[in-house]
DNA sequence: ATAGGGTTAG
């Protein structure tokens, strides 16, 4: 095949050699094989033709290598094929994968045939979607009915994803409607796209309903479903639908796992989780990074330090997301330097860090009262990473100052805060104030915190706890009205441990389970060795902390019953258990003593606890 | 038998 043919517009031939070894790999998805190939081509003096040129161009798409991709669009362009209708969407396709859709958009308008070309429209709609451009989705889709060209399927497929953003949920139910009128809705996978769509804007119900109604359900309508459960922290949803997707007949793979590990972690159920692990296992199937994350994840939630930081060890190749899942369960267990060093070797292997990993380095930071050094980390954030902090790493800044008791250095961190303060910003002033009994600062971050979250419990009882601390009737009084007139109600504080695959619930001063008796002997050796461990055993004998302890026992006995029961058991799991305001130590949850170190979880993190003092001295 | 597509982790 000469330079010339190709110029005067004479179709490809699939059958060149090269043509036919260049098909073979990118469907393959040899690409960087492909890309090999098309460079040996161009050495040994064939000319690319327009069948050529679509498979390289995907190529270079798989692999993010815009910089190969532009030369093969120059490439396109002196062979004259510009116009095929392959090689245009392949174009505009690679653009819009390697994130550059202004040049994607270039190559649309600067060839007329491409706005009569549904799939043109298609790629570029996608492209503007998966890079968040809202607004130019959506007006590619106006243009494109204005044409009068038609919408099929895949139009919808890559239009639907972008109406998860607050301003467009009307236009996505409105293109939800013209599907059911249009019967486009047929098509399972529109459908599964919806549901998404709605669990994306947190409408669980519509999605569920959409789901329903479905006369044919396949896979990833489940998974749709499941994984939208799990993002709407509906954990125990997901672990419903999971059995009842079993018990349907249709096969769980790696995607629904994800979503049911990231559940048991939320749950701190770690028994099925491992089940589930053991499961992914036996059906042969390729336990992705995925997976891998979510059960680091899982593993770190349910206490399991060793077994998390072994599964990291096996990932091949670690994702961004690896390193944050890992470094995360480092800093709620307390050790905050191990994380750091883990934040230094993932810089040193070359991946660049986003905003979440730096708000999990910055809440290892404040966890383990590692102050300046979190504070320089926030400033290296945009000076080196030229990433914006955001009121989640400002809420961490706040806690980092706030435990180390520079609470008039947190009020003016917040002042000079570039971004609009949240709740959480206000809820972390609100705990410092907590921690060193700042009863004035408390009110003003009280005031603020409710203005954001008035409906978060939480921040009343915390506000209530300071009045109580501080021994102000009045103030205790006060919130208790405010809670009374905004409907909260006051929940029993109950436990649930989980303890071989059964949960077991209680509520405080239970003494119905029928091992009651054993319970309340493990409660006085436990609390034996809390003496022993922080020191306070004969040296305070204050009246007043020893009747607060007894007070503490009755529910220690509740919440660690299990404990006694199984002794392999490494994780117990205690929702809402009270904690001794005085020792300094137990709230939610132990599982191991051992050198001196506790590890007690609540429903949410850990608190790692070193010679009696926790890393992150969140008490009730 | 070459282009556009639904579900997943921190």
């Amino acid at each position: 095949m000469t330079g010339s043919l190709v110029r005067s517009g004479v179709t490809a031939v699939a059958s060149t050699p090269w043509n036919v070894r260049l098909r073979e790999l990118a469907n393959k998805s040899l690409f960087g094989e492909a890309i090999s190939l098309y460079r040996s081509m161009l050495r040994s003096g064939s000319s690319p033709d327009a069948f050529s040129f679509p498979f390289t161009l995907k190529s270079c798409a798989s692999l993010l290598l815009p910089v190969s991709g532009k030369q093969l669009h120059c490439h396109v362009i002196r062979g004259g094929c510009e116009a095929e209708p392959f090689v245009l969407t392949s174009l505009i396709s690679m653009y819009c994968k390697c994130g550059l859709v202004e040049d994607a958009r270039k190559v649309f308008d600067e060839n007329p045939q491409s706005c009569k070309l549904g799939v043109c429209y298609n790629a570029l709609i996608s492209g503007y979607t998966v890079n968040s451009k809202v607004y130019d989705a959506v007006y590619m889709f106006r243009k494109m009915k204005e044409f009068g060209v038609s919408v099929d399927s895949i139009t919808m497929l890559g239009l639907v994803p972008v109406c998860t953003v607050p301003d467009y949920i009307w236009f996505g139910m409105s293109l939800h409607g013209e599907c059911v009128k249009g019967g486009t809705d047929s098509e399972i996978s529109v459908l599964n796209s919806f549901i998404t769509m709605y669990m994306k804007c947190g409408s669980v119900e519509s999605g569920r309903r959409l789901f329903d109604e479905m006369p044919v359900k396949g896979l990833i309508t489940w998974n749709a479903v499941i994984s939208g459960y799990a993002q709407n922290g509906l954990a125990y949803d997901v672990l419903e639908l999971y059995e009842k997707m079993k018990s349907s007949g249709v096969c769980p793979d790696s995607v629904t796992f994800v979503s049911v590990l990231s559940s048991c972690a939320h749950l701190g159920a770690q028994k099925i989780g491992q089940e589930v692990e053991k499961l992914i296992g036996a059906n042969g199937i390729v336990s992705n990074v995925f997976v891998s994350n979510a059960s680091i994840s899982m593993y770190a939630r349910c206490g399991n330090l060793a077994k998390a930081r072994a599964v990291f060890d096996m990932i091949p190749v670690k994702s961004l997301v690896s390193w944050t899942a890992m470094i995360g369960c480092y800093g709620m267990h307390g050790m905050g330097e191990t994380g750091l060093k883990l934040f230094d070797d993932m810089i040193k292997s070359g991946i660049r860090p986003d905003k979440a990993v730096f708000v999990m380095v910055l809440s290892a930071c404040s966890h383990s009262g590692l102050t300046d050094k979190g504070l320089e980390l926030f400033g290296a954030m945009k000076r080196e990473y030229n990433l914006e902090p955001g009121p989640e790493h400002c809420s961490c800044v706040v806690d980092l100052l706030g435990r180390a008791g520079r609470l008039d250095e947190a009020i003016e961190f917040i002042e000079s805060m570039r971004v609009e303060p949240d709740g959480a910003v206000w809820g972390a002033l609100l705990g410092a104030c907590k921690i060193h009994k700042n009863v004035d600062m408390a009110e003003l971050a009280f005031a603020k915190v409710i203005e954001c979250e008035p409906m978060n419990i939480g921040y009343y009882v915390l506000m209530s706890n300071i009045y109580t601390d501080t021994k102000n009737q009045e103030g205790i009084w006060r919130i208790r009205r405010m809670m009374r007139d905004r409907g909260f109600r006051k929940e029993p504080g109950y436990s649930y441990v989980e303890h071989k695959g059964r949960v077991h619930l209680f509520l405080v001063g239970d003494r119905s389970h029928e091992q009651t008796e054993e319970v309340y002997r493990m409660l006085d050796d436990l609390e034996t060795s809390v003496m022993e461990i922080t020191g306070n055993t004969d040296n305070d004998r204050d009246e007043e902390v020893l009747n607060s302890r007894r007070e503490h026992s009755e529910r220690l006995a509740v919440a660690f019953g299990i404990l006694n029961t199984s002794p392999g058991a490494e994780i117990l799991v205690i929702k809402n258990l009270r904690v001794c305001k005085d020792c300094h130590v137990f709230i939610k949850m132990v599982s191991k003593i051992v050198d001196r170190r506790f590890v007690i979880r609540d429903a949410s993190r850990f608190h790692y606890f070193k010679d009696g003092v926790c890393s992150c001295n969140d008490y009730w």
